[in-house]
DNA sequence: CACCCGTGGTG
DNA sequence: TCACCAAGGGT
């Protein structure tokens, strides 16, 4: 019962090996993307480009690659900089523990490394933040090393190659061994970019387009016509959907009250309005009223409706259903945060918010006009 | 190893 | 509206 296809993987011949090489190289020259990073061999630079690109695309990446390089050009000045500038300048990327791993990785190369961004395998795989993928695109595009990569782009390619029979998540090890063999020992950077230029622009999840494809001749999926089919994924189960209701609390100096997320999971360390989750049965305005008492210990007055807001995380999605509060009693307290503070709607700014929380301030300054 | 961790674009 | 997707890593 339940049990799963086997897997299988048809491997390169050794006989093929160079010629994909080659002519995957040659491609390369002539479609490969030009990219910001691409024009420095600063490993700090190219660092940076390869956190920000985790999960995210090329396109969202850009405009944020640029301001980070001019508020930050060195691993000294991100090293001593503050987490909440460094996350007001990740705001909207998301995965913000990239933003903070980031950080943390700069300190230590400041501290043990003079600066200087590592060079050995071993010493970049120590830094937070980055794994093999991370460490292999790093140490072959800054210093040319012969070290392989398995993204998304990859895994994608090489599925395809080798027709894998079930879903790459299913087949990492097996994976790593075909990136690995591969891999061009005389032009590591080259080839690992070329072969996720391949994934990003020729070897698409839907509908590849085989016909520019270097490597359709020796392509396995391809000849065997099932290149709309792989790589095989894996079923997922619908998303719970969570209501929340959240409080913008106004005091007598038309300030309201804002809270620091902990600095672990979901959002850690950004700020946002208070409030949590509606119980069954429950009104919106009773939801809030209890969730600020439990949370910061105070009484307020729940007001007129500002705005309700829809948002998709990756394991749930929430409709945030936002009203204006009066603060009535009692001095805000950290209960259940890192940290709560009243600001007026020009200093909001300054702080790091999610996105849903972004929408937020969009609409109070909206209806200040 | 299964689960957690964001966001914006797309059909 | 909704499912799926995009240069993964930490626990």
């Amino acid at each position: 019962m339940g049990s799963k296809a086997a897997l299988t993987i048809r491997t390169v011949p050794k006989s093929a090996m160079q010629p994909l090489r080659d002519s995957l190289i040659n491609w390369y020259h002539q479609w490969g993307r030009d990219l910001p990073w691409r024009q420095t061999l600063d490993p700090y630079a190219i660092w940076i480009s390869e956190i920000m690109l985790q999960q995210t695309q090329v396109k969202t990446v850009i405009p944020y690659y640029q301001q980070w390089l001019k508020t930050f050009p060195t691993v000294q000045m991100l090293a001593v900089a503050d987490q909440q500038q460094v996350l007001k300048l990740w705001q909207g990327l998301g995965y913000y523990a990239r933003a903070r791993n980031l950080h943390r990785a700069a300190q230590i190369i400041a501290e043990e490394w003079g600066g200087q961004f590592p060079d050995r395998l071993n010493a970049v795989l120590q830094l937070p933040g980055i794994g093999k993928t991370t460490a292999g695109g790093i140490l072959s595009a800054a210093f040319n090393q012969s070290v392989p990569i398995l993204d998304g782009n990859v895994k994608r390619v090489l599925a395809r190659l080798t027709a894998l029979s079930v879903p790459p998540k299913r087949a990492l090890s097996e994976l790593w061994q075909v990136s690995e063999q591969m891999l061009d020992l005389k032009h590591p950077r080259l080839f690992n970019q070329a072969l996720m230029d391949l994934g990003a622009t020729v070897c698409l999840p839907k509908q590849p387009s085989c016909e520019r494809c270097p490597w359709s001749e020796y392509c396995q999926a391809y000849l065997l016509n099932l290149q709309s089919k792989l790589p095989m994924s894996e079923p997922r189960s619908p998303l719970p959907h969570k209501q929340i209701g959240v409080a913008v609390i106004w005091n007598d100096q038309n300030q309201v009250l804002i809270d620091k997320r902990p600095q672990k999971g979901l959002l850690g360390g950004l700020w946002e309005f208070p409030g949590g989750k509606v119980e069954a049965g429950e009104s919106i305005p009773d939801c809030i009223q209890r969730e600020i008492k439990e949370e910061l210990g105070i009484e307020i007055n729940v007001g007129d409706h500002l705005i309700t807001v829809d948002h998709a995380y990756t394991h749930f999605k929430v409709t945030l259903t936002v009203h204006h509060c009066r603060h009535l009693d009692g001095e805000p307290k950290p209960l259940e945060c890192d940290e709560v503070r009243w600001v007026s709607l020009s200093e909001i700014e300054t702080y790091p918010f999610p996105s849903a929380n972004q929408q937020i301030i969009d609409a109070l300054h909206q209806q200040a006009l």
